[in-house]
DNA sequence: GCCTAACCGAGACGGTACGTCCGGTCTTTTT
DNA sequence: AAAAAGACCGGACGTACCGTCTCGGTTAGGC
């Protein structure tokens, strides 16, 4: 995600004169957001009390930001930028021992946090395409390219076919546990995401399981 | 769904003097503010605009739902109890073509309709779990019952094994659905619908799909 | 001035149905302009302060007035209403003691209250000239109106010419008075108002002034 | 009216190194405030409009003036230097006839100019001793001054007495005038001017009026 | 001729008021 | 007493302005 498709940023301006845009404000806003945004939530968040944890004026914000939403959803891209680009996906030379290695304890603590704030972002604006967008790539897509790696790993090592769909199979998991924690409520635990590696990835992708688990 | 468990719902008068509540104005009130929820989704949505789009008082609407959140759950409630019952899941003596004639053309679209639904619903069901459960019930449980019910048929003729988490089973295409829908933005069409049976749910039933296709 | 002369209020609604609008709120909300004026001034005067002092939302403020400087100038012919009334020019006979009588010093008092409450109105929007003719209206036309009456009544006894411009000399004293107070700043005192009768007035009416003063 | 008096001016540096202010500045600086004080009046005109139409930058305003009041009040002051010493009081040999002589319509003209600006200074002046002040020595003071002058020669010719109240006969014309121009919203023309002048001011000095007109 | 410091235009900055809009309550008239 | 209509209070939104500060660049001295 390169900054060029970044939406509701106010672009800077082109004359060469006057003073710079202090770019140092936009992490401390963004911050300010995510602050606010998990103390009391979306609905509540004003943005005169952003600006004021960011000891920032209000036409700081609005010069950078169009809207309340626009700066939510960049809010949100913010955080994942921290957080997107730690995926690692194991090497272990099985395709089972590469997902339950992906699905060790402290890194499902990361995702299920990772999670939540998808909660938030949906909780916005489903109605703005963009929004849909975001989210894919910040909480969902990660996941997916770390499947779709250890996937063609399984391929290349002749441990499956290779006429699956690749896009169906990457996004197999995701999409259930997205389903299970916003709309089940439920959490997403190691149980649940190995149940669906024996019971659904690794049968579709024509993988034998396990004699005994 | 009884009335019981209905929230946010003002309740009936005790008193006998005076005149009677009209109860039509409830539907009324209702549908106006699914058609607002469909145009300009729920931030955008105003309570004076329902009640004007239902002919009625801001206090007509107060009287009956104690907010906007409320009143809102209680529209797609109500959408559900259009919707929810006309589910008849065909039985052609194969699990395969049963899941085909499911996604006959004209049923896929009233489903697409739904969908977009949905989103207006996520973004409540993010911050509220009772809207959560709703969305399920409303908009996915439906699909996911008639799934379990052919899935156990299939049992029963023998087709499949009884080993399966038939929870997991039948979640696996509206999972996918939604996630596609709502974060993907793409639209559910016959052949992405068709692929899911023959290359998801098939296997991880396991039961193999027809030589040729 | 009667109210179809009023400027910048809002007009009451025409359909039948809905809640009246609450006529005592003008008078709370006018009262809460001057008392917020007299405490900062105009410039340090805030709408937020107004409403919040007569307990009043802003939209009501803005139902009933477009602006702030709308407001104030209607707080002052609020402020008129009370006090225009009250000049009942003096009748002794004689011109000059009619005008020596008009300067009593209790009503010296009340006319530089209204003075003071013209640097105000002059204060907000020399620019407009809306806000001329009502300062002319409140703190001007009552003293002309009642050198003029005092006048006419001394042409009518035959003590002095016919021949000379009302306009001009009823306007003669509330002019000075103005300049002295507004401009240079001085008070308009018992001394100040007896030496324009003396040395300007009656002179310029060809009224012989009295041997000795 | 030396510079010791000036009020709000920033004080050039002490410093000796560094490049030296431009004081050429200062006048198109205070130009540009009269234009646009003359456009939008005193509540509309914008420190940022001043800067944009002197080309300059607001650091540039700031550095040479503490506020908006004071850079409008010293722009007053600047349209004064311009103005104020071209009063040359004509000398005819009759009181009437100089007074008539200083009404010829382009001397008029001008006049008409200053009041219109006199009318920001007011709405100023009312907040602001000091404005009031600077009102006075701009705008008014130079009428009286020629006027005094004017009658201070009529007495040495003996033409009127000599126990008038030089203080209050020079500044009755400029006070109607200020009145009319401000308040009653008329112009100052030449009429108006020369019917002061027979009806008030020669009645009012004891000078008998011309037989015919 | 070069260095330094203050100047310049331009405009971002913090802060605050403006006028609009909305959520939820209350009032008036009619049914 | 419920209905439609809409005024009411409170408060957030996004805009505009004031006075300050920073930027890159220019223009005086002093060496």
């Amino acid at each position: 995600m390169d900054d060029s498709s970044v939406v509701g940023r106010g672009s800077r301006r082109v004359g060469r004169g006057g003073r710079q845009r202090d770019d140092t404000r936009d992490a401390d806003i963004l911050d300010a957001t995510l602050e606010v945004l998990a103390e009391v939530g979306y609905e509540r968040m004003t943005m005169n009390a952003v600006a004021a944890r960011a000891h920032a004026g209000k036409a700081t914000v609005y010069r950078r930001w169009e809207s309340k939403p626009q700066l939510v959803l960049d809010a949100f891209r913010h955080m994942g930028r921290h957080t997107a680009k730690i995926e690692q996906p194991p090497d272990t030379g099985s395709l089972r021992e590469d997902l339950r290695a992906m699905f060790k304890p402290d890194s499902i603590e990361e995702k299920q946090r990772k999670l939540s704030v998808t909660k938030g972002l949906l909780s916005m604006a489903s109605q703005d395409l963009e929004v849909a967008e975001i989210t894919n790539a910040v909480c969902i897509e990660p996941w997916a390219t770390a499947f779709r790696e250890m996937i063609d790993r399984a391929i290349a090592r002749g441990e499956m076919a290779d006429d699956v769909d690749l896009n169906m199979l990457s996004r197999l998991i995701p999409s259930l546990a997205a389903y299970r924690a916003l709309v089940e409520g439920k959490s997403v635990d190691r149980p649940f995401l190995l149940d669906m590696v024996d019971k659904l990835l690794l049968p579709a992708a024509g993988v034998a399981p396990p004699a005994s688990d």
